[in-house]
DNA sequence: AAATCCCTTAGGACATAACCGAATTTCGCA
DNA sequence: TGCGAAATTCGGTTATGTCCTAAGGGATTT
């Protein structure tokens, strides 16, 4: 995985980096876009033009309700792909949730690239599919803690933890308000299982009890 | 879709059918099996040994939580595929809801089916996030909906609708309790959306109410 | 046709998490 | 270092859905 997990780089020092970090790819140089927190990656309902390689940053994949109701159905971490379909249209949206610099791999006609796509695409299935698990079944405290250690898996790190979404994002992800998630949390950070540096960096003091509260 | 959806044969008049069912596939007969109501066909954690089609019937992938709570990631019904996995080990488990006929097909050493495999397992990833929608995001009443819209849909006819499965199967299908899922069917069946004939035999009375409930 | 069993429905008490309003902290920026 | 806006946290109240118990209904078996 990226070395670069989740910084908050100013966007010009990111345009300056750009020619290193363009290298090439089968030959051809994969062209590295950047993009501001916030800002819009795909809509829904957008023809799929191309799939996405992070370079550094995240990224939240989600689907609105009439209502303005949100889940978030994952986030993307630096070295992860996103962006696969089951057909012509994107049936999400995708937003950069910090700065992000994104490498974009359009389909080249007449190649193709199943063979390489499948794996990602089956590891997206089983994890959307486990991610139900979460959602449908446990409850706020188990939510959170299997949300922490797969956040402290996925980056390497198992007791450090940089979060580069806000609670929001983190409620709309577990299917719970932004109250509950600061509750939970401030119960975690009471009872000693989690330490705080900053709202978006944490430390987990007590692993084994976190993992006991998933099952 | 294969026309026989969800019926209730006895056993032993299926296994006289498998001749004629047995048909050859890339020029070699793909062998066809049974499976009794309840039923496993994989248990999570089993290595992957082939994938498997519906030829009549109805199927469900689980999970399991510790204390026996149950998340149904998905059902297939006739005529679906199934049994994809990310790696060699199945992380679900799979069960005949009803009697239930099988198409395995086994890898073939050598033959790269991705291409064939990739836009199944795509529409599989999509499936499961939109359902996270609902699971996360729905209440009672909207994924109940959801989901009568959705088997509405599946089933080709637009208005009667077999249900294969328990109340429980679909309370642990949408994140509810079996008494949730009977208040709420009840509750619209006295509001004339659903007539009832027998327990899982249903009509939509009032198609555009029901689609006006999940927005 | 009767009996049994299991699934389903119903009703009430309870709990978890949502909702609402407000105080507090954090972080970007000057 | 200090200011201000935004994000987060906190407390209280409410509602949705769960838990528990019991009654009802349908299907299968004999």
């Amino acid at each position: 995985m990226n070395a670069i997990v989740n910084t908050r780089v100013p966007f010009e020092i990111l345009t300056s980096l750009a020619p290193q970090l363009d290298v090439p790819n089968d030959g051809r140089p994969v062209p590295l876009s950047f993009f501001h927190a916030g800002s819009e990656i795909y809509a829904q309902g957008e023809k799929v033009a191309s799939h996405y390689q992070i370079e550094f940053g995240a990224v939240r994949i989600y689907r609105l309700l009439a209502d303005g109701r949100r889940q978030i159905t994952a986030f993307h971490l630096a070295g992860e792909m996103f962006g696969f379909e089951a057909d012509l249209a994107h049936h999400f949206f995708a937003e950069a949730i910090v700065t992000t610099g994104l490498r974009t791999f359009r389909p080249v006609a007449g190649l193709d690239r199943s063979r390489e796509l499948l794996p990602l695409a089956l590891r997206c299935m089983v994890r959307a599919q486990e991610h139900l698990l979460v959602v449908g079944r446990q409850t706020a405290i188990e939510r959170i803690a299997a949300f922490l250690i797969d956040m402290a898996d996925r980056q390497g790190e198992l007791t450090q933890i940089e979060l580069p979404m806000s609670r929001q994002d983190i409620g709309d992800y577990l299917g719970l308000t932004i109250e509950t998630v600061s509750r939970v949390l401030s119960r975690l950070r009471d009872r000693g299982v989690l330490k705080f540096h900053g709202l978006r960096s944490l430390e987990i003091r007590k692993p084994e009890t976190l993992r006991s509260l998933c099952e």
